[in-house]
DNA sequence: TTTTGGCACTCTCTGGCGCCGAGTGCCAAA
DNA sequence: TTTGGCACTCGGCGCCAGAGAGTGCCAAAA
């Protein structure tokens, strides 16, 4: 693509995004500082659509983007604003602000200022715990057949969980199976304790130590199932202000998809294996409902590690020139906050 | 009201709560069994019309029911339809059925029921911990200046809290600690275990055992936390597919209100301090993003307490007399799955 | 060869018009 | 008190014409 049907196509779509319109050949003749009269331009848009950069809704309409035009729009042409400073300091003074904010709090705080921030859906994926270690575990019984498992985790996670059994325990029983299980797995990764509990397993119920067996048992209910992929969202009903969404089938289908929420994690998923920030413009996520939508999202990190991503959802007609970065820095903040509870 | 008119009144709502069309004299006297002309039925409408009952949108339409209209079939028209057996078994399976859920899978399963079986938004409360019983504290060290306080309570309700502290503690000593604390709140009410607390407080300080001086410390802390009112949504989406609703700034506006929770909160509050079933239709509410909604909500017990709400959200054109049996059973069955697991 | 003005054409949008159907209010008769 | 008759009202729908925006193409100009 040459140079003048870049500057053709950037013109044309930063007024698109602007103001929501189909955009005409005059318009762009007076706004792409080209010195072409509208004639000429109308050779380059033909041209121009004609390679699928654009489409016209019906022949007497301006022209609108494709998806493949806002993908090079996106990649190459499109100059990026830095961020307001006034929301940059917004943004710094809730995430990493004088306040202690557990887990929660700082993860909620973080996709309602996407949302608030960019007038869209902010979402945040829970932080990946495989990596935490575990710093604490212990039980207590509850009743007759119930027995409640505290996982206390690095970087102020705590965990409950109720685990029915087919005996009953003293608290002192319980109190010798957790001293027991904390010698084994204090300061371990999870994955690293599930290792060393197939180990012991075979380990016990070799040489029958009754409660070292009945330790063992708890521990693997108590630690099963651990890390289940989920995220907040924040805003989702920004996206009814939206005329490209005001089909109330595909809002409620987009809205359904944001509460099931797997397809949504996958999605999510590998934006997170992509471990650098990623723009999933129109059909291009490969998900239906989001046919309309564009995801830009950004991973996090803690101690390096990128442990989840958050992302803006939007129409297709968004300022991506305003939201990559937003979605940048409220990545960064929100590791930096993670980094400081943990 | 006379009878006549009465029979008229229901037939005209249940007609449009059937299909939400407005409902003309002769419909009427097609379906009310009265043996009376559609003349007849006309000079009926104007007095009801009159009185505030009915209103027609245009004078060639027919006529709706108005929200006093609504107020009478509800108090005292309706006839209340019996819960269909296949919903009855779904309920009882998802709630009460064999597998052991926590106390937030219990809440989401309901709000997931109710807004599934009526199509409309289901609403639960959390419980009120006000009203729980106490039924287990145990202290854990979580590092040199922090102890992990874990409260038990009635209902699956299980609640951590770090506290910071200004020395160490051994794990022994915390036993000691959680002993103490259990021997004298176990069973016993938030309110209760705080005067308590306060009387402990006077006779620790006097008597001078530093132990239990601790303890009272520790416990006041853990427990300071303030009661934090939240409730848990599902199926607001469902709220998209009703014609009445279809105006997307209101639905909006609902929206919003749903994710803000303070006005809804305090709705619920109001239904939950009544002790027993109720029902808000349209303006009623008093809020005005609930304008064109009716909310049926019953409470929830836990021990013979009421300590919670659960309640379904839909347009003022909803089916009554199949939405309060449905209401009423999910609550009583909540209540036995939380009591189930206390 | 590229650019441009001119021009016919296409398509949407809006407002006006008339008709249909549903339902009403009222009246006079049963 | 009930009923049939009747004139009237009002929203919805289809149709049509005109305005406006923008296009594609062509032939002339640069």
């Amino acid at each position: 693509m040459n140079e003048r049907a870049q500057v053709i196509l950037k013109t044309l779509i930063d007024r698109f995004i602007r103001d929501g319109e189909p955009v005409g050949s005059r318009t762009i003749a007076r706004e792409s500082g080209l010195d072409l009269s509208p004639a000429s331009i109308r050779n380059a848009l033909l041209d121009l659509e004609e390679q699928g950069y654009l489409q016209s809704p019906h022949t007497s309409a301006g022209r609108v983007p494709t998806v493949r035009g806002y993908r090079v729009f996106v990649d190459s042409l499109l100059t990026v604003q830095p961020l307001e400073a006034e929301h940059l300091a917004l943004l710094q003074r809730e995430l990493v602000g004088d306040e202690a904010l557990t887990r929660q709090q700082v993860l909620d705080t973080a996709s309602r200022l996407l949302s608030g921030i960019t007038h869209m859906a902010g979402v945040v994926t829970l932080p990946r715990r495989e990596q935490l270690g575990l710093r604490h575990i212990e039980f207590l019984p509850l009743s007759e057949r119930q027995v409640l498992a505290v996982l206390v985790f690095d970087g102020q996670e705590v965990q409950n969980r109720i685990v029915r059994v087919d005996r009953s325990f003293t608290a002192a029983e319980l109190q010798q199976v957790s001293n027991y299980l904390n010698s084994l797995f204090i300061g371990k990764g999870i994955a690293q304790v599930r290792e060393s509990l197939v180990e012991e397993m075979r380990r016990t119920s070799a040489d029958m130590d009754a409660l070292m067996r009945t330790a063992v048992e708890l521990a693997s209910v108590a630690l099963e199932a651990p890390d289940e992929a989920d995220y907040v969202i924040a805003g989702q009903s920004n996206l009814m202000d939206f005329k490209e969404l005001s089909d109330i089938e595909k809002l409620r289908a987009l809205f359904d998809a944001f509460t099931a929420k797997r397809e949504m994690l996958r999605l999510l998923d590998q934006a997170l294996d992509a471990q650098s920030a990623q723009i999933f413009i129109g059909e291009e996520s490969g998900y239906r409902v989001l046919d309309d939508c564009s995801v830009v999202s950004a991973p996090y990190r803690v101690d390096g590690q990128v442990v989840g991503v958050l992302a803006v959802i939007g129409p297709t007609r968004m300022a991506y020139q305003r939201v990559i970065p937003i979605v940048d820095i409220t990545a960064r903040l929100l590791g930096s906050a993670l980094n400081l509870s943990g």
